[in-house]
DNA sequence: AATGAATGAGCATTCATTCAT
DNA sequence: CATGAATGAATGCTCATTCAT
């Protein structure tokens, strides 16, 4: 199914050692919860279910976490790194705006091998009430962040529209890509990278002049 | 504070008819109801907080919806209704691109009156396991006919880039408008409509050719 | 299906006057309680329930009845009356084994054409919690008296075994009536009167010497 | 007061074992069930009150049981195996109809001391819509069945009355027993065990020729 | 390091009852 | 006479969390 986010901070063990049996037990823990969260939300996802699908009993959910809300966001915060690894690796000198089109395909690319976490994500996003309001707005300024940053590269490099803030513009790309992420995977048919890739960049493209 | 969603069909009546007295209790049902659903999401919203934010008792509301799930349902609704209502009348005449910027207006104007409602939506829509998959599905499919219709129109008057197919376009269209305009409720500060609709448009700029 | 008891002390009325009406709505709260509480008892019943059935309002039923309790009660007291008249009507002369005989006949009559009664009796009448635990016992001594009275004539009539107390001999009678006439209704195949009758007497048979 | 159905296949274990600890659990809430079920009934008598009555918390009932239902479920099954075993070990040797009596005397024997046992099964038996109806069933049949085979002992070894089917004769006799055993302890005063076998065995005494 | 029994607060839902019309 | 809107106490059940083993 849908690829789990690995461990944030798992240490990688050896032979049978405490810290590995510790280990093993996260991964699939983390596993586990991905899954279920992404696909109902932590509100509709019991302990019991995700120690049940982890093969562990319920006593060590606790063990290693201290709470649900503490699974949560753990869960959430290695979805972040991994997701922001990829779009931080973008190779240099090429044009900017290709640039761009390399990060927004490698953001669908993340979105569709996680789904699950994707949903999460975007469920979760839009209620300041969320226990992980703060967790989550992080992610989400992290990733603007990287965004923003190839966008004034672009604006650097040609000439752009001035009534479109780059902030702005981050956000609705986001945004964008979000939905066409998404939608491949939660309503109708699939459509190719590329494709998906040139609809994103039509935002951009609008905003360079010439 | 977040303006309610009116709830639907509900006729006035004299001052104290039965009937009367049933579609005020509704609506300070939906009132209390969109409000609590989107700040915090329908699992995090007990049937006695919005009975007591409503000003009734818990009774009442089992004798006015037959469930939590059914109110939910109707908030929904009720939201689609005015939306669309709002995006079907768009005056016609103009270019279409213009159009086009003017449903995205309006859209956004939407989003900003009613944040609770686009939370909601936003939030469950994302969830092939809601129990509201069914009305939200079928709440976005309207809305993007809506705006394909638009689009369709854009591409009879102009040269348009063929890589973009227009069920894409309007996807990403709706993506964006709804990052946008949440981000303005949910996160940082507000900008003004004319921006955040110039942004929005960007990619049908850069999709328009010449 | 099952017939109703009819209702206790139920004015007749004529032509749509007044206490008519009232009989008229009185009758089809019966008709529907006496159902409804044979079937799934009391406690699985709502005033809803009956109200829908009889083709009346909710209120209607506290407008006829103080409570639900009262509305049960009234049905099985007017089922009480309705059965110690028929077993009050044994025509004398014959001897006093054959009259017991015909009453055990009308018993088992009255159980088949009223199971619903029946069961709401038997279901009711082993709790001293009961809220109509004075009622039933009240109507399982009146039947008791007229069983005994008919013994008492047996055993002046002829020999009978001392061991055998007539009182207690009347519980089992009444007991095996019962058993044999829910027992056609509840579980298996009916069989014929006769036959019941001869199963049933038994017991006196047993107890007569000679 | 009255003797708790002990639990099924409850095993002992040490002094502080896990299993050990359950089955000391599932044995307080047993004894507190049957007591309440059998004076109230099942719909009168909440999950709140049986954990009280046991010492345990309500949620300790959920994590024993799946359900009230189920509980109440398993009552009745304990209870059947308990009568069911006093029932199958009559010794043989003497003469069919003394088997008989003696059978009669342990069932009223039984009834005397699971009086709560007793009302339950007598008050849900009747309904087809009990949600235990199927258990009931069963396990009247296994009763029924195993009088049957005494009777047919005795008609085996005796001139009977023809008119008198077997099947129908163990149902009345059942009837008259739980009758017999059940009024002695709602109702009236109690009578002695010989006396009372000696009224149910009226109706083999009738039954058997000469 | 892991477990599973126990807990209790929280919640959706039902339903007898009241009362203004 | 009859109605239907409103009520609130009661109840079955869930689930995050604790803790002894």
């Amino acid at each position: 199914m849908s690829a789990a986010v690995a461990p944030a901070g798992t240490g990688t063990g050896g032979r049978g050692s405490r810290p590995a049996r510790t280990a093993r037990t996260r991964a699939k823990l983390f596993e586990a919860a991905i899954t279920l969260l992404g696909e109902r939300g932590p509100a509709h996802v019991s302990i019991d279910e995700i120690a049940a699908a982890a093969g562990v009993s319920k006593g060590t959910v606790y063990y290693n976490f201290s709470s649900k809300a503490d699974l949560v966001a753990k869960v959430l915060e290695s979805g972040v790194d991994l997701m922001e690894e990829r779009l931080r690796t973008i190779p240099d000198g090429s044009d900017p705006v290709d640039r761009v089109a390399d990060m927004v395909g490698r953001a669908l690319e993340f979105l569709a091998e996680y789904p699950s976490f994707t949903r999460l994500w975007m469920s979760e996003m839009w209620r300041p009430s969320s226990q992980w309001h703060t967790e989550l707005t992080a992610l989400r300024d992290r990733l603007l962040g990287l965004i923003r940053e190839q966008l004034h590269a672009v604006a650097d490099a040609h000439d752009v529209d001035p009534a479109v803030p780059v902030d702005q513009l981050a956000v609705t790309l986001m945004g964008s890509a979000m939905f066409a992420g998404l939608s491949r995977d939660t309503h109708g048919p699939a459509l190719d990278r590329d494709t998906a890739v040139a609809v994103v960049m039509a935002a951009v493209r609008g905003w360079v002049r010439g």
